[in-house]
Parts: C-alpha cells; structure tokens; sequence
DNA sequence: GCTGAAACAAGTAGTGT
DNA sequence: ACACTACTTGTTTCAGC
C-alpha cells in the first residue's frame, strides 16, 4: 500500500502533460530541489504508476479516419483464447478486452475509411475460428478523452495490485 | 498532403516507444545528425502527427481497478449534446463517443470497483436529463493495448485532416 | 535538406544535514 | 527525506556545405 502525498500528485499532474518537460522546470514551479523530483518519478516507477513515456501519434493525420468499436460474439466460450490471438494478427486492432454482457470480446479498430474496416471485419475477423458474429459502433465523433483524475490520490492510500 | 520518409517512421517509432529518449541517441541510432532529429520532429509537431508526450499514469495502480465501457440510449436524439455536457462532469468517465448502432453514445467509465461503477451509473449518468438507460460492457481482461501501426508510413503519402 | 561545432541547459550522482 | 555541489550529458541554434 503507498502513499502518495501533494507532491507526488503534482509531479504526475506535470508530466502527464508533458512529458518532455525539465525536471529542473518542475522542481522550480513546486519550489524543490530538482533532486527531488528525480527521486520521486523513480519511486513511482519503481511503483510502477507510471511505466513510460510515449508521444501520442494522431491517428487521423497519418490516414486512420475510422474508428471503430465492435463487440464479438463466439460460437461457444472455449473459443476464446484462439480468437484473440487471431484478432492480435491484425493490425488495425489496437485495443482487446474480455468483456461482461452480449459480447465476449470487445475490442477497438483503426481503419483507414469504412470500407476499409468493412474489409477487416468481413475478410479477417469473421474467418477466425470460433467467432460467431460481430456488431459495430462507428464512432462519428470522439466528443473527449481524457486521462484519470488524480484527486483522489491525497485524500485516499492506493492499494497494491 | 504530407510525405513521411524511413527517418520520419524511424524517429516515430522511438519515440513512441519512449518520450524521454535523448534526441542524440536517436541520432546516433539511425546514423544521423541530431540537429536532423530535432528538425524532423519539430516538423512532425507542426503538422500535428505528434501533439504530445505524456507519462502514461497505471489506473490500476491508482485504485481504479474496474473498467467498463457503457452504451448509452437516449429518450431523443436532441438530448445528445445535452448529455455529452453533463456526462463530462463526471470524472470518472475517461472517453465519451457519438456511436452508429444501438447506442446513441459510447463512453468509457475506471472506477474504484463494480459497485462504484454501479453508484455512477445510477446515482449520476441515470439522472441526465435524455438518458433512457444503458449497458455496460465491464472488462475482465485487457489482452493487448497497442498504439496504431506505422507501417503503412513510407508505402503511402497521407491525407490531411 | 543536412551537418557540425559551440553555447547553453538539464540530468545525474555523491555528500552532507 | 531532502538539498547542495560538481560533473556529465543532452538540447538548441546557426553558419556553412
């Protein structure tokens, strides 16, 4: 069980942000020694809160104007397993979960328009053994996404898992 | 329209992968300058490929241990940007899609557990005004997470958005 | 469009309180 | 647990090819 104090959750507000920025620059706005800083995001990853550091590609500007959400129904549950090392051959799927409800997997595709996903689903994904059926919710418009809220971090001791 | 070459995909890739990585050892990787890997990625954020770098926060880490995606009916059409608004009120919920199908909106909820999850949904996203009811899709499993693939990069000019 | 050097800024590690 | 110092490393800019 850690404990994460004013600190620790300013730190993250910062370079959830921005990644790149200084740790000299944090250090000055928190009115710290930048060693400090350094000592923190080490323990956090050693906590692994945080595990890396990515540039965000946007998927729009490199062709993927589709996205797509599409719920899978398998023929029976045993299935599972196989379909979802069918479904990770394919690129344009990017996110896979087993889910609760209707669907059995759920997953998350990148297409580059409507056809494209169309061709994905009907050409590969149907042909993976075990999978029964599949259902799409298209995404128009991505109205916000945002990352987890941090407030909860002082006021609360977080839980191992 | 933008032409991405093997050092744009390159440096991506890297980056991608790790925000932090000093812009010299890229350099030094691809056998380059690194005032060239400073040009291309200023470039890449003018063009807005890359917007930023973030350090990914782990939900789990923090407490937030259940993650559901939930479709939303509506009473009206008319009522959807009505509730988009309200539904941004609530912390918790991390994404938040117009969607084709069933659904008329698709959002993804990290609680602390079902019953937090259960006592958002009841005890707030029932009580926007439009809301007829919805259906959660909880995650059991992620089985993978990747980011969108680069490959199609340097086979294809792509389209501005 | 790309390189290389030089000025500057930041990251790192060790020491002390 | 934190700050200070000295040292190493990375970033950024600009003249020149």
């Amino acid at each position: 069980m850690h404990h994460f104090d004013y600190i620790d959750q300013q730190i993250l507000l910062q370079i959830r942000e921005d990644a790149r920025k200084p740790f000299s620059q944090i250090a000055e706005d928190l009115k710290i020694s930048n060693s400090l800083v350094h000592q923190r995001i080490r323990k956090l990853k050693e906590q692994g809160v945080i595990a890396k550091a990515e540039f965000v590609v946007d998927e729009k500007k490199i062709g993927f104007r589709t996205k797509s959400y599409v719920g899978i129904r398998l023929r029976e549950a045993r299935y599972a397993e196989q379909v979802v090392a069918g479904l990770k051959k394919i690129p344009e799927i990017l996110e896979c979960n087993f889910v609760s409800g209707n669907y059995a997997i759920f997953i998350l595709i990148f297409a580059y328009d409507n056809h494209h996903l169309r061709k994905i689903l009907y050409e590969q994904v149907h042909h993976i053994d075990g999978v029964a059926g599949t259902d799409s919710f298209i995404c128009f418009d991505t109205n916000f996404k945002r990352p987890v809220s941090l407030e909860a971090l002082t006021k609360k001791d977080v839980y191992d898992q």
